[in-house]
DNA sequence: CTCATTACTTACATTTTTGTGTGCCTCTTA
DNA sequence: TAAGAGGCACACAAAAATGTAAGTAATGAG
């Protein structure tokens, strides 16, 4: 995350793809290890860092850091910053964002359907 | 693509969040580089290994087989062979993978108002 | 004075994905 | 006799994502 070469045909084909087509740009923005959790746990409410990292098992401080600060950057969560020691500093889902929510809702009805009908034969 | 430690964090990580989380375990079959658009390409109708290098600008012979490989493993594209030579090998879309398009229309939509949006302030 | 708290940052290591180049097989056509 | 077509496989290289461990700042509690 977050160190790109421009130059490589790696990073040159990914551009092409986010440019000329929608979905791509889409799966970019969601892709990361961690990203639709954390937007569906924001789902309902604002909350702050320590908090996601409490009910996101697994994800370290730097990961959450990363794309919180990825998901920023794209439009996704908006982050505030209160003058406070020690520091406190909250997330919310963005508008965009929003308008997203119906589609991730379909996404995990179809995965959940898929998986089962798939692990079953 | 293709070669993963299992007893990595990487990969228990993923496997968790796979595990009890529909909307990664659909990320995940679709967030490979040329995925969605070999689904999409296939969205109107069968097309055969050389017609869809054809079409995807900048995939190399590998990509394409490795992508194509996972989606027919995961259920998402099925696979012809013709007894030809030289041979002749053609992929369409599975009844699951077609249940998906309305959704990757969506994602569509909202990416490029999301990019305009966005890009426009 | 020491320590805990919170939201990070930095340097580094490991794992995973993507790309490059070559080779293979079986027949057909030139 | 040679070249070509189609759909790969293989070994290797590079880039990108993820994970680990440690450290920082400001302040208030004890």
């Amino acid at each position: 995350m977050s160190k790109r070469k421009i130059t490589s045909t790696n990073n040159i084909n990914r551009e092409k793809l986010i440019d000329f087509c929608g979905m791509m740009y889409a799966i970019d923005l969601l892709g990361g290890r961690w990203k639709l959790i954390i937007l569906y746990k924001l789902e309902k409410r604002t909350l702050r860092f320590s908090e996601l990292k409490k009910i996101i098992p697994g994800i370290t401080d730097r990961m959450l850091t990363l794309h919180l600060q990825e998901l920023e950057r794209d439009g996704l969560v908006e982050r505030t910053v209160y003058a406070e020691v020690p520091p406190r500093v909250d997330y919310r889902l963005t508008g965009s964002a929003q308008s997203l929510i119906p589609i991730w809702q379909q996404l995990e009805h179809w995965g959940v359907a898929h998986k089962k009908s798939w692990e079953t034969g």
